[in-house]
RNA sequence: GGGAGCAUAGCUCAGCUGGGAGAGCAUCUGCCUUACAAGCAGAGGGUCACAGGUUCGAGCCCUGUUGUUCCCACCA
């Protein structure tokens, strides 16, 4: 590659061809290799109609960087990507373009329909994932699946007709949540609550007896006419001597009886409930409690139907109105109350839901959910953070059966045949042709089709080539980390959980790791009608996939929302560009000789330190990234990497470098071998730019830093004497700097500094590090100085003298000495205070205590150096 | 009604199993020091929301309070 590299690194010229050269290379493709350990990740699938949100940024970001890690770990890594259909939203955006063209569903008829799903799915379907491929996934393209496609829609036949059999499915007239807009059911975790301002309308209904009036409240004045019942509490006393008798409905002239049950609470408004099984689901259970009869009155979109006489054809927030005028003119309506109370909408199209009895497919969620709480229990499948088990549990343990039916073409079709007949119902994975119960070869397919997340449910192990016995699922299944957001645990992970239970027999993946969702910059959340939300290839566009990546990861912590900044942005740009100059400074300074990134024999006291702390950085983040500290381990390595290696080593290398010699060539040796290495720990975060830079420099055989070892700890680049030393010389190099600084010294300035201290040899190794980065003209090192005009810093090893051209302010020394010493003193009592609690140094760990000691002597012998010093400068004086 | 999260520097947030408070941005002061001004060297800035408790020791553990965000729930 050219060496001749831009001083801004430029994203946009390198990341697609980098993709490029991943994706030729076949990297991102998995071979089962069973002498390696699989690590598993399933993609979430977005949905084809989607369009890249941060959400599935930060989603693909964090998995994708995990997948990394275990690839250069060594591990069989696999992420298997694909996409979800969709079911309600493709449909709705179907039918939308038709409406468009003067077109509708019916109109065209559902073979017509589905065509043209098709096409949409083959137009937009891969928007998404050229997408995800921006932002750098490494899944494997090979193995791309859909939630329709022939393989998933086995799965979901098997699946169905397993469960059948078993009785854990079944048809059943039940009240159910529909949405008049989408003209659908949905399920109970598809309704989201809200609260809104309406009114509490109190209504009194006329005993049959003529005796009196019952005087009751509600909400949905509307549906009155649909009453069969008048509740009241059995206990309630007021009520017990009308319980059996009857009142007239008004507007509809009806007896209706008076009823005692239960769920009546005496001390909510009158303790009379009016009953109306159709519209209401605590009503509908009343209702079968006493055998009431059903009556519905809306149409699918939610119209009054031909049973509701002068209010038939209304809306039902027309008729609510004229219902309302009307019983106020019969002098029914007692008065009216404001009133705020929660109502369900569609999570789709946020129209509000109507409860509606119909016939629908439902799971029996009992039997399920008690072994896949168990899964969690014990361990088998954990949640990071842990919190997030609680709300699991809590979901599970008062799951409702799940209406799985649609009134929807797009999906699944339910596998279940009607005989024209005999009515008998077949439940069968193929197309049957006869009745088995009355041979009659008529027979009809239930229209419906399945929740969209009865076969994402399915994932873990459908895109592994369940129902089949694949390879691929005898070696990657069990999967080990889903990675997904909070807010779709209930529509999904706690469904697949149950759903491999059942199916595989063993919980699809041992760790849910949780993430948050990304704000906006003034914390709210991102959305369309806010219009605040962030399109993540812009940002890419401007700023590079790296800098996105590095900005997803940098301060994200498990199961917490983040704010989304062009400034967190920017800041992960300039580290990116760090890198590359950094890098840039290396192939400046490369001898053609070196060929790979090896440590050189002999290592200098400057080259054990860097090398010490690149082996521990090595352990830190190995072990940050285990436990998901994916946020804790990207900000290490930009301290490592701009702190130690940039402004501290590669100044330190300076001086050898220009030099020449052996010495210059261990130096390049060492700095190759750190940036090689700072290059791998960085890649699954940066993968662009790290692949880049690696393949620019001297690597040795390997084809691609993503194949590319992760480093491991070595105990034997451990040197702590080494280490330990240099950082004193950095203590004195940053000391003479502060005090030049506070003096406002301009670097061009140099001056002679004198080392006191009592160990000459460690500084000995430093004085050209000194002169280069403390400016210094010259050092000198010994036990004892006699230099009057001279100020002075003191670092814990060492007096430095810096004598300066005019005489020093006594003063103001002696000023700033003092503020030393009582900040010194401040310590000192501070830790021999500690020391001497007998408490402390009984029960503290002893390796606590003897670490307190040694900062006890160290703070104890720089007091001392700075008493020494003001009682120098006063005897001078 | 039940449950959970959050509250740390001016701003955005880290802080792993309790061992003398951190980063980035912003502010201030010097610097074109042979990679990088998207940079370098320095500086200032915090009663870790409040009140108790446990502990030799609390930002971290426990209890309560306040503020804030979210989830769940059939009071018509």
């Amino acid at each position: 590659m050219n060496k001749e590299l831009s001083k801004v690194y430029d994203p946009k010229s390198v990341e697609s061809k980098i993709y490029d050269f991943w994706i030729n290379g076949g990297y991102f493709h998995t071979k089962i290799d069973k002498t390696k350990k699989p690590y598993t990740i399933v993609m979430p699938p977005p949905n084809i109609t989607g369009q890249l949100h941060m959400g599935h940024a930060l989603d693909n970001t964090l998995q994708d960087i995990l997948i990394r890690f275990r690839r250069m770990q060594g591990y069989c890594a696999l992420w298997v990507p694909g996409t979800d259909h969709a079911s309600i939203a493709t449909e709705a955006k179907i039918v939308e373009a038709m409406r468009k063209e003067g077109l509708t569903k019916e109109g065209i008829g559902r073979e017509e329909f589905l065509k043209r799903a098709w096409d949409w799915k083959k137009t937009y379907g891969g928007r998404i994932t050229e997408q995800l491929r921006r932002i750098g996934s490494s899944c494997d393209w090979e193995r791309e699946r859909f939630t329709m496609d022939e393989g998933c829609s086995e799965a979901v036949k098997e699946v169905f007709v397993r469960l059948y059999e078993k009785g854990l499915i079944y048809r059943g007239e039940r009240i159910i949540n529909w949405c008049p807009h989408c003209k659908t059911s949905i399920s109970d975790a598809e309704v989201e609550y809200e609260n809104q301002a309406g009114h509490f309308w109190h209504l009194r209904y006329p005993l049959s007896d003529g005796s009196g009036y019952i005087e009751l409240a509600t909400t949905r004045p509307e549906t009155m006419l649909g009453d069969t019942a008048v509740a009241v509490n059995p206990s309630d006393e007021r009520y017990t001597s009308l319980v059996g008798k009857t009142v007239v409905l008004p507007l509809v002239n009806r007896e209706i009886p008076i009823i005692a049950d239960d769920y009546v609470e005496k001390d909510f408004g009158t303790g009379v409930v009016k009953i109306t099984p159709a519209h209401d689901p605590n009503d509908f259970e009343v209702g079968l409690r006493h055998n009431l009869e059903v009556i519905n009155l809306m149409t699918e979109d939610a119209h009054m139907n031909e049973k509701c006489g002068k209010y038939a054809g209304m809306d039902r927030y027309e008729a609510r109105k004229a219902i309302v005028a009307d019983l106020d003119a019969g002098g029914y309506l007692v008065y009216t109350e404001d009133y705020e109370h929660n109502v369900g909408n569609c999570y789709r199209c946020h129209q509000t839901v109507e409860p509606r009895v119909s016939k629908q497919w439902f799971v029996k969620m009992q039997p399920l959910a008690e072994p896949a709480i168990e899964a969690v229990k014990n361990g088998t499948t954990s949640f990071i953070p842990d919190r997030f088990s609680k709300i699991y549990y809590h979901w599970m343990e008062n799951i409702k059966d799940w209406c799985i039916s649609r009134q929807l073409w797009w999906g699944h079709r339910i596998p279940a045949w009607y005989c024209d007949e005999c009515g008998e119902v077949i439940v069968s994975k193929d197309e049957p042709t006869v009745c088995p119960h009355c041979q009659s070869k008529k027979l009809t397919q239930d229209p419906d089709t399945l929740d969209t997340w009865f076969s994402s449910a399915l994932w873990p192990f459908s895109t592994l080539g369940w129902p089949e016995k694949t390879e691929d699922l005898d070696y990657f299944y069990p999967t080990n980390t889903l990675v997904t957001g909070y807010d779709i645990i209930f529509f999904w992970v706690a469904r697949m959980i149950f759903s491999a239970i059942e199916n595989m027999g063993s919980a699809p993946f041992d760790t849910v790791f949780i993430h948050g969702i990304i704000r906006d910059e003034q914390g709210r959340k991102m959305s369309k009608s806010l219009g605040n939300g962030i399109d993540p290839i812009e940002v890419i566009d401007e700023y590079g996939a790296d800098a996105l990546r590095f900005m997803l990861a940098t301060g994200n912590s498990p199961g917490n929302d983040m704010r989304f900044s062009y400034d967190k942005v920017k800041a992960s740009r300039n580290f990116a560009n760090k890198l590359w100059n950094a890098s840039r400074f290396i192939m400046m300074n490369l001898s053609d000789e070196i060929t790979d990134a090896s440590l050189p024999e002999t290592l200098t006291i400057e080259d054990k330190w860097v090398v010490t702390k690149f082996n521990r950085l090595t352990a830190e983040v190995t072990e940050n990234l285990e436990r998901f500290e994916l946020g804790v381990a990207v900000s290490k390595l930009y301290d490592f990497i701009w702190d130690v290696m940039c402004d501290w080593y590669i100044e330190l290398t300076k001086p050898r470098l220009s030099a020449g010699g052996e010495d210059s060539l261990r130096a390049q040796k060492v700095l190759m071998y750190i940036m090689n290495g700072s290059l791998s720990l960085l890649h699954p975060f940066m993968p662009f730019i790290t692949e880049e830079i690696w393949q620019a420099l001297p690597h040795g055989d390997g084809e691609t830093l993503m194949l590319a070892p992760y480093p491991k700890y070595d105990s034997a680049l451990d040197f702590p004497k080494e280490a330990d030393e240099f950082e004193k010389i950095m203590d004195v190099i940053k000391a003479i700097r502060n005090r030049r600084s506070e003096m406002n010294v301009p670097p061009s300035k140099k001056a002679k500094v004198y080392i006191e201290c009592d160990c000459a040899d460690t500084f000995k190794q430093g004085v050209t590090f000194i002169e280069k980065l403390a400016f210094a003209s010259e050092v000198e090192i010994a036990d004892k100085f006699d230099l009057p005009n001279a100020t002075q810093v003191i670092t814990n090893s060492a007096r430095v003298y810096i004598p300066t051209e005019e005489l020093v302010d006594f003063e103001k020394e002696l000023e700033r000495l003092n503020r030393e010493l009582k900040a010194c003193q401040k310590d000192y009592d501070v830790l021999s205070g500690k020391l001497s609690n007998e408490n402390f140094v009984s029960r503290a760990p002893a390796a606590v205590v003897e670490a307190e000691r040694q900062k006890l002597a160290k703070s104890l012998e720089r007091l001392e150096k700075v008493k020494e010093s003001i009682a120098k400068i006063t005897k001078d004086r």
